[in-house]
DNA sequence: GTCTCTATCTCGGAC
DNA sequence: GTCCGAGGTAGAGAC
């Protein structure tokens, strides 16, 4: 990784054209040929940048970029698209390198997928009676996220969302759609679970006769330590 | 802006846990009180980081820590939320500061937006016959990208994307299911135009009776600058 | 402020 | 490989 703090313009050329104007910046140049440059400010995305695989190179100073005081080009291409690069060094301020070896890497833990398994252990969370029939049941267009039945043994879909907006009650009106034309299954009915339902998510979804339910989660975690600790 | 090369491990807790076992990685500290993890690879996405607007503290270190060998430990916690980053560093290899001043920003051209304005100039790309009535035609969830009559005068409603997806054909569905209720419009006509449709996203338009139209954008621009150097 | 949609999205998983 | 869905999405624009 060499990490270079220099005060110059970049421009891109690729899906759009873009530039930025002088200025110190950090440049950072990963192992793989990616550059990232870098203001002291904004969130984690860099004003702009070339993702691996790139390769770097320098380019001949024309006449006018020596004149315009640039001393020194780079050009970073995408190896596949072709998407270029291209940074104007006006001035050096730092340049180091550093061997930082590969990376293990970052070891997530409990977002949708912990919703799911939660709601399938504890699928009375839908209505009294109600039992689980699978997680991850297969259609044609994708899988829903968990088939149940209610007490009466209908069918039941349900859409699990973190955030509950309109595409889920979409997605899930579609997988309706066609399991209902399955006579083994229909009627089914739907149902759009979600930490958090979106009040234009909960319109749509009414409208359609699917329902809606809020997840708790802290409390469906409680409940599963509870659970272990009863048995 | 600190930047920092350390030996470290991190954990975030926030609207998920996610831990980055020990290894050299990269730290960037910005004036915002931001901070990016970043390893030697990967596109500009860091390992973990934490946003805007954040507080940077040093920790006391635990009994634990110090045997585990922590010579120091950073809590990053955003001001709103309490999402909290911990680095656990455990050798400096680097440790500079700079000052790099506010970034003029970057300066964008040419996305979906050019393809909408190239569209309205070149309507007849729909057919022959059509013509404009507006863009951004204002509707009750929204504005359809673009308004056009053909050349029996039926109304046709346009949606543009770069890339064609599902979500926008849900999106134009959207708009047709509103403004086919207006009599003053009835009937209206969807188009999905886009310079890429997947095949999913076509095979639902059509099922729905919505025309599928693929854009080439580099041959629209030649038609622009042609259509420039005529008059 | 809210909501909505785009993105040079990035990233992971399934097929 | 391609396609699809999720994201600690972030960021911009409209209202």
């Amino acid at each position: 990784m060499r990490l270079v703090i220099a005060r110059c313009s970049v421009d891109y050329t690729g899906r759009l054209t873009a530039h930025l104007p002088e200025a110190t910046r950090l440049l950072i140049h990963k192992a793989d040929g990616s550059l990232l440059v870098h203001s002291d400010g904004g969130s984690y995305k860099p004003l702009n940048w070339m993702s691996p695989p790139a390769i770097f190179d320098l380019a001949e100073l024309t006449e006018e970029q020596q004149l315009a005081g640039v001393i020194e080009c780079w050009t970073v291409t995408h190896k596949k698209t072709g998407d270029e690069l291209r940074v104007n060094i006006f001035e050096w301020l730092s340049d180091e390198r550093f061997e930082l070896g590969t990376d293990p890497g970052l070891e997530k833990d409990g977002v949708e997928a912990h919703l799911q398994e939660l709601l399938a252990a504890q699928i009375e969370r839908l209505g009294d009676g109600h039992t689980l029939v699978r997680r991850e049941h297969m259609t044609a267009i994708g899988p829903v996220d968990i088939l149940a039945r209610d007490a009466e043994g209908a069918a039941i879909a349900v859409e699990i969302k973190r955030r509950g907006e309109i595409d889920g009650v979409e997605q899930l009106t579609r997988y309706l759609e066609l399991m209902n034309r399955d006579p083994l299954l229909a009627p089914v009915r739907g149902v759009f679970a979600a930490q958090e339902i979106k009040p234009q998510a909960r319109t749509l979804a009414e409208d359609r006769g699917i329902r809606c339910v809020v997840l708790d989660y802290n409390d469906m975690r409680g409940a599963e330590s509870g659970e272990l600790t009863l048995f």
